[in-house]
RNA sequence: GACCCCUUCGUCUAGUGGUUAGGACUCAAGAUUUUCAUUCUUGCAACAGGGGUUCGAUUCCCCUAGGGGUCGCCA
């Protein structure tokens, strides 16, 4: 075996790229691309029951958008082929057969009340549960006689006993754990396809993958997939153990407390950049105090020793102040591109480019991703509702001189130009002797619908002289 | 319950056998601004507990506790 590296992200296609996943495929790809290695997608599709339709296309593409582009896998091709594991199907048999043979794995014919039944009694008599290997003391022509009369049977990997599997986590160091707390698990299924087990070790073997990046859900069975490379007579890969990503309440990232897919951030419009960002630092991070990073500088500075153990907390709140930093740094050209669609599907006309800049300048300082620059700029696109008490504000006759004055004087206020506009409305202030929440409060009102909010300067600048001006004249008595 | 993994502010984390235990988010206060937001400044806030080892432990060892994971013909 060469001592390249060669790591894989294999997802099951049973939803949308999960953010658990997307880490995983972040360190993945920073720690092949840092080590000129290669970054392989494989689909593992071996549960045919829990197959989403359009699973497959969002993983590929969310990746894609992402940046995170792989080296080998399906509709990319590469030497090690097919990399979806339900066209791997004789692959499998052929090593599933050889384990048979070997007396590593044997036919069982159990069904699932039987199973269901040997576990309540173990349980009853608070033994561990664990299957009883009452089909190993079948005999090679009983077995092969209930095949024939078409019995269903699945394959199970016979464990040793007393054994001490021991590996060298990449995260974690030594791990042991002793092959009596290890079930005789299935690794061929009685619909013929195999269980993940099987099929992840056997691909990972003959794809050469030297690390397996995956979940710490996975340690206990590690000794499973010992075993098994044991018994192909292979080398196992390099075990890399991530910590998990839990919910505020820290149990296991999950649907019901967060949304968990990123196909959900990219559709509120989190800049790519902060969710690759966010997610990255969740249990890894560089000796100093950084915390900005770009997937380009996750590949340079990415290293397996800095990786955390314990478990970390997906933090909304801090999400949110990243994305927003992201945003901020954009150019209000760039913002409204990004905007743009959002605004579209709203059923606002942005056809006027400069206003719309005008509205991404003032939202940019207010929101985390680009569907929230709707709620903070809906004013500028549809008549105001303004409340009672503002209602109130307006019609006060200090009010209504404020507005009269600016009606007035529509012609000779410096609407291009901003550092004019706001010595204009500064010289208003002086000319009618009104100042304060008096003066500004019944124009943000009027132009804005409410008391708090953009400068005056720029409420100006967004909506332009005509209206403006209609604004004013609307709550005019 | 058994086994495995983990444990620094509420959260993400830095750190060392001798530090005022550092940063970021949140929160609070102040400054800037006509208001809101942004920005800036300051502040609050942590080494889970108990034993060792040591001149000295947050750091090394052990135990306890707490949290998490696994115990599927799911991955």
């Amino acid at each position: 075996m060469s001592n390249q590296v060669r790591v894989r992200l294999a997802p099951s296609p049973t939803g949308y790229l999960h953010l658990g996943t997307l880490r995983v495929a972040l360190y993945n790809y920073a720690y092949a691309k840092k080590n000129k290695g290669s970054f392989i997608l494989r689909i593992e599709d071996t549960d045919q029951n829990r197959l989403v339709t359009d699973a497959v296309e969002n993983i590929i593409s969310t990746l894609k958008t992402i940046g995170v582009d792989f080296d080998e896998g399906p509709n990319k091709g590469g030497n090690f082929g097919p990399y979806v594991q339900s066209e791997r199907l004789d692959i499998y048999k052929k090593y599933i057969d050889e384990l048979v043979n070997k007396g590593f794995a044997y036919h069982c014919f159990c069904d699932k009340e039987t199973l269901d039944e040997m576990r309540a009694k173990q349980i009853a008599k608070k033994e561990d549960p664990k299957y009883d290997r009452r089909c190993l003391k079948l005999s090679k022509e009983e077995v092969q006689a209930r095949i024939e009369r078409g019995d269903s049977y699945v394959i199970r990997l016979r464990m040793p006993n007393d054994r001490v599997f021991a590996f060298d986590d990449a995260i974690r160091g030594l791990v042991e754990i002793n092959s009596n707390q290890v079930d005789d698990q299935v690794i061929l299924k009685s619909d013929g396809f195999p269980t993940y087990h099987l099929a992840a070790c056997v691909d990972d073997h003959l794809m050469e993958i030297s690390h397996v990046f995956r979940g710490e859900e996975w340690i206990s069975s590690t000794p499973k997939h010992l075993w098994l490379y044991e018994c192909l007579g292979w080398q196992a890969p390099k075990f890399v153990h991530l910590p998990l990503i839990m919910n505020t309440d820290h149990s296991k990232l999950s649907k019901r407390k967060n949304d968990v897919s990123v196909e959900n951030y990219l559709q509120k419009g989190y800049p790519v950049a902060a969710i690759i960002n966010y997610i990255a630092l969740i249990g890894w991070h560089t000796a100093d105090d950084r915390e900005f990073f770009s997937l380009e500088d996750l590949c340079q500075e990415f290293s397996l020793e800095r990786v955390n153990k314990a478990n970390g907390v997906f933090d909304i709140v801090k999400l949110n102040w990243m994305a927003g930093m992201y945003i901020r740094e954009m150019s209000d050209m760039d913002l409204a591109e990004k905007c743009r669609p959002y605004f579209i599907k709203a059923g606002y006309d942005v056809s006027d480019e400069n206003k719309f800049l005008a509205v991404m300048d003032n939202a940019k300082d207010r929101i985390s991703c680009y569907s929230e620059a709707i709620e903070h700029s809906k004013m500028f696109y549809e008549d105001l509702i303004i409340t009672e008490e503002d209602k109130e504000i307006l019609a006060q006759e200090e009010s209504q001189m404020v507005l009269k004055y600016f009606i007035e004087n529509a012609d000779n206020i410096p609407w291009g130009d901003k550092e004019e506009l706001g010595l204009f409305i500064k010289a208003g202030s002086k000319e009618l002797a009104i100042k304060g929440k008096k003066y500004f409060f019944p124009l943000r009102i009027s132009l804005f619908g409410s008391s708090h909010g953009p400068d005056i300067p720029k409420l100006f600048a967004i909506l332009g002289k005509e209206e403006t001006i209609k604004r004013m004249e609307t709550v005019l008595h």
